[in-house]
RNA sequence: CGGGGCGUGGCGUAGUGGCUAGCGCGCCUGCUUUGGGAGCAGGAGAUCGCAGGUUCGAGUCCUGUCGCCCCGACCA
């Protein structure tokens, strides 16, 4: 079946000059400068002819892979009923990010943000026995989320495309397999692709469920920070947990002093007048000798309040998401200058670690449940400076298990370049990526909520185990163009290119228009997508949106066609041939384009 | 939600309270030009985000509001 041969003196497209001011990423400025996608509201982005191609060609690729591990595409509605949402707690627990509307009589409705409930609903609607699973459906089509901000074009957008699959299986071993379908399918896809990408142990967040997976592809600019080993190990920083140390002889350490330290609002100024007035035998004090207490109100689930009091080495801070991660879902904020006044035993500035021992009370009026947690490298024999809980005065050579210990381990320290990797293979790195897939064992939720069972071999009603595994096209689109792209513009990969060969008749006479019509007409009537830039223009102009536009070839149909040649240029090499124009199109179809 | 920046033709921008809001790109007409974003001539296109206010006079100052971008928080 013949193509059609897009004409740019035609075609729906229009390349801009210059970046356009609201963006960032090189990606978002050549998406849209070269005419790809166009901006309609915040978070709202438009596909144009050109860069729907694009969308396409990931989005076959995705369906292919899927269909290769046994999935079913099928394609649920956006615009879906509050009822299965309420179910699965969902229309509460989303909060904002919910897009709700009303229909003329009032009734709730969503956009939806992903499908978990209508998949489990549609499979409980057709399957009543073990012997239908295990089962894989999927589908691709649009997510709604109203994100607190979107940003960076379509890295992060408040309508974007999903593919999103759920696998429905009798046990848990069966979703086990499942799961590990779907990751060798997201392996091979991001490899068709053409994208390097860390696979990274993740929380799993509010989906619940057990075991969970990105797919990250490295860079800068990226919004998921990660952690890297030597060994490959990589995880994200907030579900990382660091190695403890071992344990430290701490025999020759003196007893605890109490010295006054007046003036030492900071780690450092502390540091310095311990270093003055105290020095350490074998090497100065530093600020990671130093215990930090940092107070924390936390509120359960439940709705009570209690102290969290956590101890971790001056030199580091508390990682905000890491914290979140760590004590979900209760909610932890730092104690406020009134939360202080309230309870002086805390004195702010001097905290000092605090008894063990979980009920221990603070207050007399409001009585305040108090726990105190270290940081994994406090172990026993470790030796530090630390609070008094007394104003303007601190503690030294306070040694862990023989001076104090705690309620338990907290490792929501920030992590940094070089620390140690978990399974010792060596330092870790600090890298930023972006979220292309996510797989995840959901376990029984959605279908205990919604009531999915089937009857087993015994005849007995059994809940179906769930997994859900998202992957974002349109996002890998942003991606795509993050990594192939150079200072002239868009340089695609062949598999995801929107055509395979770019024409430029460099000139306007007769003989190179109609030879560059010739070519375009051949190279169709071969199955290569052509674009054949037919234009009115000098050829400078041709030529810069050529390698803006970004095909893998470019030929140019020109001046040396009175040698009887045309120029095969390579876009991400910049190699150009002269080949003569009657084995051009043999070269193109054989050559390395296909 | 917190912090910072910004709203001026389609795009990018200039504009110490003062005349008819300027420039580049793009667009239209004509002539010339034609292998690296052409030249000349002519032309169309802006209620300066919106609403109040101060002033003889507001794109410019004040207040409010809406929106956008960036950082953070949040986010399968």
């Amino acid at each position: 079946m013949a193509l059609v041969i897009t004409r740019m003196s035609t075609y729906f497209l229009r390349t801009l000059r210059e970046d356009p001011a609201d963006a960032e990423l090189a990606s978002h400025k050549l998406l849209v400068r070269a005419g790809y996608i166009r901006r309609m509201g915040p978070g709202l982005y438009t596909w144009l002819p050109i860069g729907l191609r694009v969308f396409e060609k990931v989005e076959q690729v995705i369906r292919e892979e899927m269909d290769a591990i046994g999935g079913f595409e099928m394609r649920f509605g956006s615009l879906l009923p509050r009822e299965p949402y309420e179910a699965s707690h969902r229309w509460q627990d989303y909060g904002d990010t919910l897009f709700r509307l009303k229909d003329r009589k009032g009734a709730d409705y969503l956009l939806a943000p992903t499908h978990e409930e209508f998949f489990t609903l549609v499979v409980k609607d057709l399957y009543q026995s073990y012997k239908d699973l295990p089962l894989i459906i999927y589908h691709i089509n649009p997510k709604y989320r109203d994100e607190a901000r979107p940003r960076a074009g379509l890295l992060r957008c408040r309508e974007f495309s999903m593919k999103d699959s759920y696998s429905f299986d009798i046990d848990d071993e069966g979703l086990k397999v499942s799961y590990e379908k779907h990751r060798v399918a997201y392996q091979r896809t991001l490899e068709r692709l053409g994208l390097e990408y860390t696979m990274v142990r993740a929380m799993s967040g509010a989906m619940g469920g057990s075991r969970s997976e990105e797919f990250l592809v490295e860079m800068d600019g990226g919004e998921d920070s990660f952690v890297l080993a030597p060994s490959g190990f990589a995880a994200n920083t907030e579900a990382l947990r660091i190695p403890a140390p071992d344990p430290v002889d701490a025999s020759g350490v003196g007893p605890v002093q109490v010295i006054d330290t007046p003036d030492t609002p900071t780690i450092d100024s502390l540091v310095a007048v311990v270093n003055e007035r105290y020095p350490r035998a074998d090497r100065p004090w530093t600020a990671a000798d130093t215990l930090k207490n940092l107070v924390y109100k936390v509120t359960d689930v439940d709705g009570a309040e209690s102290a969290l009091i956590i101890g971790l080495p001056g030199d580091r801070e508390v990682d905000e998401k890491r914290l979140v991660a760590a004590i979900e879902p209760a909610q932890a904020v730092p104690f406020s200058e009134a939360d202080f006044a309230a309870y002086p035993q805390l004195a702010k500035g001097y905290i000092g670690p605090f008894k063990a021992g979980v009920g221990q009370v603070l207050g007399e009026n409001a009585p305040f449940r108090i726990r105190y947690l270290v940081d994994p490298r406090v172990v026993d024999g470790t030796r530090w400076v630390t609070g008094a809980n007394e104003v303007d005065r601190h503690q030294l050579d306070v040694v862990y298990g023989r001076d104090f210990t705690s309620d338990g381990v907290l490792d929501v320290a920030e992590v940094r370049e070089g620390d140690p990797a978990p399974d010792g293979s060596g330092p870790l790195k600090l890298a930023r990526g972006v979220e292309i897939g996510h797989i995840f064992q959901l376990g029984r939720k959605y279908a205990e909520a919604l009531g999915l069972k089937v009857l087993d071999e015994n005849g007995k009603l059994v809940t179906v185990t769930m997994g859900s595994y998202g992957f974002g096209p349109s996002r890998a689109v942003a991606v795509l163009a993050e990594k192939y792209h150079d200072e002239k513009g868009l340089a695609w990969p062949p598999q995801v290119a929107p055509f395979d060969v770019h024409i430029v008749a460099a000139g306007n006479q007769e003989e190179i228009t109609q030879a560059a019509e010739q070519l375009a007409g051949q190279l169709d009537a071969a199955g290569v997508a052509v674009i054949l830039d037919d234009r009115k223009e000098r050829p400078g102009v041709k030529f810069a949106d050529a390698e803006l536009l970004g095909m893998p070839t470019i030929v140019v149909v020109g001046r040396s066609l009175a040698d009887g040649v045309v120029e095969i240029r390579d876009r991400a090499t910049g190699e150009i041939a002269k080949v003569p124009f009657e084995q051009a199109v043999g070269q193109l179809i054989s050559g390395s384009t296909r």
